[in-house]
DNA sequence: TTCGTTGCAAACATTTTGCAGTTTC
DNA sequence: GAAACTGCAAAATGTTTGCAACGAA
């Protein structure tokens, strides 16, 4: 009963998107960015497709901003930044990385830890200083 | 052009939901707990109140589970388990609370940091060991 | 009397799903 | 040819909002 899967130029193309920007998108954004390129897709597709990067581990979901998923396609495990005021999600690449928490606090309170998430919140550089830009 | 903020029964009773779980409830949970005492309290004033409760900073938002947004009435920083099976949340106390990390992170990156959320993820006790229920 | 609060239902936004046609293998 | 994939539109879900009635100060 295994489900296989196949090749599909749509899903290449998804995977490629979310590969080639480091603005950590919700599935419109996807979505608006390949419309143009690919005037016949669905969001429905896109949804399904992100849906599948998950299940694979071969996209990671960053946190959901103003209702929306947002998702990623570093899987090593990172910090994130969320401004609170434009929705702006960061890389914090080298912040406190340490994986031994994990299993000290499955020790401690008795949980079967995965990974854990460092999101820091408060407003980018652009939300903090308007008149810089 | 202030917004004052009167008295009212339903608010009080919605506070003190949140305040006697530990259960880091879902708007609906708050809903159907108080149903039961107050049969004509409405879903839009739970998420009225708590849209105020975050404004005042009463009640912290704990993240989204299963689309579903969750509160905390303990607003000192603490870290979080989130099962990923059945969706409970639980507090861990005393685990890595620095806010050193914010004016680092902030220095670092150029953002002004607000705070932080710290999210452990996995299975919880019942979930990882079915049969000891 | 003023104006914040509420119930209700409609509106909204995001995500999921059923189905019939298409593509991959 | 079987089964996965897709577009489309409808449905499901969680949340917000407009409005008239209600309640607190």
């Amino acid at each position: 009963m295994e489900r296989t899967t196949r090749y599909s130029k749509k899903r290449e193309a998804i995977l490629e998107v979310i590969r080639h920007t480091n603005t950590h998108p919700s599935a419109d954004w996807v979505y608006q960015k390949l419309k143009v390129t690919h005037p016949d897709l669905s969001l429905g597709t896109v949804y399904r497709n992100l849906a599948l990067f998950k299940d694979q581990g071969v996209v990671a979901c960053v946190g959901v901003v103003n209702g929306q998923e947002r998702f990623d396609a570093a899987t090593e495990p990172h910090a994130h930044f969320i401004c609170n005021h434009c929705g702006a999600v960061i890389d914090l690449p080298g912040v406190s990385d340490d994986t031994a928490l994990d299993s000290r606090v499955a020790q401690e309170f008795g949980l079967a830890v995965e990974y854990h998430a460092l999101v820091f919140h408060g407003a980018c550089g652009q939300c903090a200083h308007p008149s810089l830009r």
